[in-house]
DNA sequence: CGAGCCGTTGAGGGGATTCAAGCTCAGTGG
DNA sequence: CCACTGAGCTTGAATCCCCTCAACGGCTCG
């Protein structure tokens, strides 16, 4: 897809689809409706609109890193961004995802470092905006305050349902929640975007074989089929059984 | 300690400690540097003190319960306050831990229902402040409006550190993170509250058999010390060695 | 006193990890 | 063309950690 190396957990190579020209997009875009600036008002929509960035990003690109100082926030238009951290014992864990209209590094309003590295897991696209830019509407718009707010409150509800859903039972219980997240970011085809086994052990502290041996008995279950080594489809009724089996468990 | 049943996940019994004359606790209150109100000016906090009741919950009392409608946020003045959530197995998870000076409950604010159950762990204080309360002053306080964006993003720092150090790896890594974690809370004479084998077993996703094995292993290798049953001492430096011993593991 | 809760410890079994080998597939270069 | 390589995925076998089931002691309380 680019012609530098696939840097994986490198430096974000911030490569701009459409640098300093925003156009009309904004009133086109997919994810027009749920993103923050839903409630602004179109003449401050339009104030802002020269300051964002549209960004693309390729698999296991960073957007930005932990402990870093945070400038701007972003938007994401398409596409799926894990939000990883160090645990004390040095490997990663993945802590959250997040997907098309969701708000991300929100810790650069408050002027903190970013608290987690986002590494997009797809292709993604992303609309980057400063600080300042947020700053200044903030002053005259009670609506996108009121927002904001209600972001930070879906990232923690995010992070708690991670902790309750994705980090208890055993191994094919986590696999399941896995699955049944990654379901909503599926395309309009019903493809799901199938992470690497040492990603999926990440997400649900599990070793890759583990992941692996789970992934192989839901295909023989009938549970998922495997489309390419990064897509798959779930079967719902399947799916369902499969669940109670494990609730029996 | 009070004379009604020790009501286990019961209902909150909101004992007003001071009913409507709030006093002048604000001023003298042990929290009132850290707390949301620091960062008013004396006549605004002036004017809310009399919307702001002084509470008293004893342990397994819950200050809230998910999913009910949210009038209110807390501002905990004393004790240790826990965030359980059902999984969708049936048990229940604690996702988060709370004390002196946090801010919960600001769900309310958005006018959302709670999102978890907030029990008290220890014998707790807290001030109970209507959400009117925060609308009004939130309306002519901009630094009021940006500290409670900080403490979501406290709220959220919170869920994911749990997740990085009491989720992931030997049940003992994570008694020795838990561990850790109510040390912050210890009184001044290094006292820790040391938890039910249960209680500990829905925060670190073990059995009480498990996590009663860790607990004694610890204590014939001097790292805890048990004081009765609800309290303990940490030995640093055979924490720290017991840190290194389970890294190497 | 007996009942019940809480904590502890032991024995056995099961699920996950560890270690290891083999597979496919893409890219490389002779 | 094909051997070679390395990354990712899968599977097997042995080990180990944790869960399950069980029993028991201390303690409070009716």
């Amino acid at each position: 897809m680019n012609d530098a190396t696939p840097l994986r957990h490198g430096q974000a190579d911030l490569r701009c689809l459409e640098p300093h020209a925003p156009g009309p997009e904004c009133t086109t875009c997919p994810v027009r409706q749920q993103a923050l600036f839903a409630v602004l008002q179109p003449e401050e929509r339009e104030r802002v609109r020269e300051q964002v960035a549209h960004l693309g990003f390729g698999p296991d690109e960073s957007l930005y890193s932990r402990a870093q100082p945070a400038p701007a926030v972003f938007t994401i238009r398409a596409g799926v961004v894990r939000f990883e951290r160090p645990t004390t014992h040095g490997t990663r864990r993945v802590v959250r995802l997040a997907g098309p209209g969701d708000l991300i590094g929100t810790e650069a309003l408050l002027d903190l470092p970013y608290a987690d590295e986002a590494v997009a897991c797809t292709a993604v696209e992303a609309c980057r905006i400063p600080k300042s830019a947020i700053d200044e509407l903030n002053r005259h718009s009670e609506r996108l305050t009121q927002e904001l707010m209600r972001r930070w409150q879906l990232a923690l509800e995010a992070s708690e349902c991670w902790l309750t859903e994705l980090s208890t039972g055993t191994a094919m219980r986590r696999m399941l929640g896995l699955l049944d997240r990654l379901q909503r970011y599926a395309d309009p085809e019903g493809l799901i975007w199938m992470p690497r086994r040492d990603e999926i052990g990440s997400m649900l502290d599990m070793t890759v074989e583990t992941a692996s041996r789970q992934i192989s008995q839901l295909r023989r279950e009938g549970v998922l089929e495997l489309h390419g080594a990064r897509q798959a489809r779930l079967c719902a009724s399947a799916f369902e059984a499969a669940l109670r089996r494990c609730g029996a468990n």
